[in-house]
DNA sequence: CGAGTTATTGATCGCGATCAACATGGGTGG
DNA sequence: CCACCCATGTTGATCGCGATCAATAACTCG
C-alpha cells in the first residue's frame, strides 16, 4: 500500500551514441527507455509531444515489488493503471480448491489491464511473477493523456485489442494440443512479444519465473511442465536453466507449436491508420 | 487533436419509478427492440439522441445467414462491425488437424469483435452457430457514431472490456474444473448473459446450437458433452431438449459451476461513471 | 425415401494429474 | 560460519477422466 517513490526525472537520457543530433531523430527516440513507448511507436506514429506525455506518465509513480505479491486483488476497486517496466506479472482468476489460473501474462512494456479505467471492481488478481517494477498511472492522469493525445489513446486502445486477441489464442492453445505443443506455442508467443520490446533475440531470452507459473499459464502441472522441458532439451529445441531460455532450434519450436504470430497484430495498426481516412474516436461525456 | 465532442446533457435519465409518462421514459424506450441498445442502456445513460443513432446504425444493413456459414474468416480484412440481432454466433481459432476452437460466443445484442475497427486482418473466424441475423455497421458509420456520441463510444468500449473479461473466465474454466463443472459454469454464463437482454428467465432459455458446438466452447468432445448433459438431467439440474434448456435447479447449477457473475460486470459502468468525476476519452487523430 | 447430420451409448486407451520421494540451492538465524 | 528450512526442480509410479473409436438411433431435408 505504499512503496511508492516519486520520480521526477523526465527522459534526460538519450544514452545512445548520437553524433549529429537532429530533431527528427531525437523526437523518435524520446522516452525510448520505456518498453511501452517503443512498442506503441510501432503501432502509431507518435510525435515528440506524445512521447513526452507518455514518458511523463510512466515516470510519475513507480513501485518495486517482490515475487508473489499482488498488485491488486480480485474484487478490489482499481485506482491506477499499471504498466510493467521490468519483470513479469500475471492476471489470475480464482481456481476454487485448485491453484488460481493465469489468464494473462504481463511482460515489460505491457499495460496490465486497460479495463481498470472503467471497471468498478477487479475480475482478477494481478500478481508479480518475478521481482517487478511497475508504473502506476492514476485514472485522472490516464484520462487526461488519452484526452489530450488521441494518438496515444489510439495506441493504448490497440494494446487492449491485442490483449483480447492473445486471450483468444490462450483458449485455443489450452483446449487443443498436447502438452509439448502448448509449451512450444507459448514459448513462441513469449519470444515474439519480448522481441518486440527488445528483450529477446535469436539466442533466447530471460525467463524469470518458476516452472509452476509457466505451467499454470498453459494449464499444466509443474511436474509435467518439467518433463516437457526435459524432453525439449533432449531434442535440442530449447534449454531453460537458471532463468534463461536458450532457443536451440527456432524452426522446430515454431513447427511444434504451430505458431503463427499474426494474432499478435504487430505492426498492423500503423498501416491500418495510414490506409484509412477515418479515425477511430471513442469518448465519454463528463459525468458531473 | 480534438475529436472530442462534449456532452452537455448530464444524465437526464431517472427512469426509476416514474409515475406519469414523460419524455425521459419515452426516450428510454427508443430502439429498445434492439437487444444491444437495451444492454448498453444498462451501461451508460443513453439519451434519445444516442438511442436513435444506434438504432439507425443497427437498421442500415442486415444479413440473415444459415448455420455453419462464416461471417468473416481468419485472415480476411474486416470492413464492418457485426452486431448480433438474433441467433448465435462464435469466434473460432484454427485448431490444426482438430476442429477449430471456439474462443467467444456471440449472443443477441453482442458486438462480435469490436477490434475489427482497427484490425487489418482477422485473428479468428466468426461463424453462425444457428440461423443468424446480424447488422453490419461500416467502419465509417461506427467511427462517426463514436465521434458524435461519446456515450455510445463509452458503452461500446465497455462492451469490449467485458468481452475480454469473459475470455479470461473461459481460460480459467477450461483449464481447471471437471467436465461437469465446466458445463455448469458455462450454462450459468449463458443464462446470465441472455437474461440481461431478456432472452432467459427462471425457467430457462433457448439453446439453438448443437452439442458439438457447446462442447467445443468448453473444450469437450460432443460425446462427452452428451454424457454430461445426460447426468445433469438425471440429477434434475438442467434438461436440454429440442433447442430449449430448462433450468430445473439453478442453485445446484450455480454451486456445481462455482459461478460468480461479477466478471461479467453488468451494471458496473453506470455506477462507475456516476461516481467518477473524470471521463474516459479515447480518441485518434485523423490520418490524412 | 434415402442421405447426411445430430444424438446417444458402449468399449478401450492414453495423456497428464496426482501422489510420493528426493535433490538442490538460496536465505535466515543461531 | 554452519545448520537448517523452505521453495523449487527432478524423477518415478499409479490412476482416472475424458478422448477416441465404433455402432446405432433419431431426425432433417432434399
Amino acid at each position: 500500500m505504499r512503496p511508492i517513490s516519486l520520480m521526477k526525472r523526465i527522459s534526460v537520457m538519450l544514452t545512445t551514441s548520437l553524433t549529429g543530433i537532429d530533431m527528427s531523430l531525437t523526437s523518435a527516440t524520446i522516452g525510448n527507455q520505456f518498453h511501452l513507448i517503443r512498442k506503441l511507436g510501432q503501432y502509431a506514429p507518435l510525435g515528440v509531444d506524445e512521447r513526452s506525455a507518455l514518458a511523463n506518465c510512466l515516470s510519475s509513480r513507480l513501485q518495486v515489488i517482490d515475487r508473489g505479491v499482488p498488485l491488486i486483488e480480485l474484487g478490489e476497486a482499481p485506482i491506477d493503471v499499471f504498466v510493467v517496466l521490468d519483470g513479469w506479472a500475471a492476471s489470475q482468476r480464482p481456481g476454487g480448491d485448485k491453484r488460481d489460473q493465469t489468464v494473462s501474462l504481463h511482460l515489460p512494456g505491457d499495460v496490465c489491464d486497460f479495463g481498470v479505467l472503467m471497471k468498478r471492481h477487479m475480475d482478477c488478481t494481478i500478481i508479480a511473477l518475478s521481482r517487478l517494477k511497475v508504473a502506476s498511472i492514476s485514472r485522472t492522469m490516464a484520462t487526461k493523456l488519452t484526452h489530450d493525445y488521441p494518438l496515444c489513446a489510439q495506441a493504448l486502445f490497440w494494446e487492449s485489442i491485442c490483449a483480447n486477441a492473445v486471450r483468444g489464442q490462450w483458449i485455443a492453445r489450452n483446449a487443443k494440443g498436447a502438452a509439448r505443443e502448448r509449451v512450444a506455442n507459448f514459448l513462441c508467443e513469449i519470444a515474439t512479444r519480448l522481441f518486440v520490446v527488445g528483450l529477446a533475440d535469436d539466442s533466447g531470452f530471460d525467463l524469470p519465473i518458476t516452472q509452476a507459473d509457466f505451467g499454470n499459464a498453459c494449464g499444466l502441472t509443474s511436474e509435467h511442465t518439467n518433463r516437457v522441458f526435459r524432453d525439449l532439451r533432449m531434442d535440442n529445441i530449447v534449454s531453460w536453466k537458471d532463468g534463461r531460455l536458450d532457443l536451440l532450434n527456432w524452426d522446430a519450436l515454431r513447427a511444434l507449436g504451430s505458431f503463427d504470430a499474426s494474432y499478435l497484430h504487430f505492426r498492423d495498426l500503423r498501416q491500418s491508420a495510414l490506409e484509412s481516412p477515418q479515425s477511430l474516436v471513442i469518448g465519454a461525456a463528463v459525468q458531473a
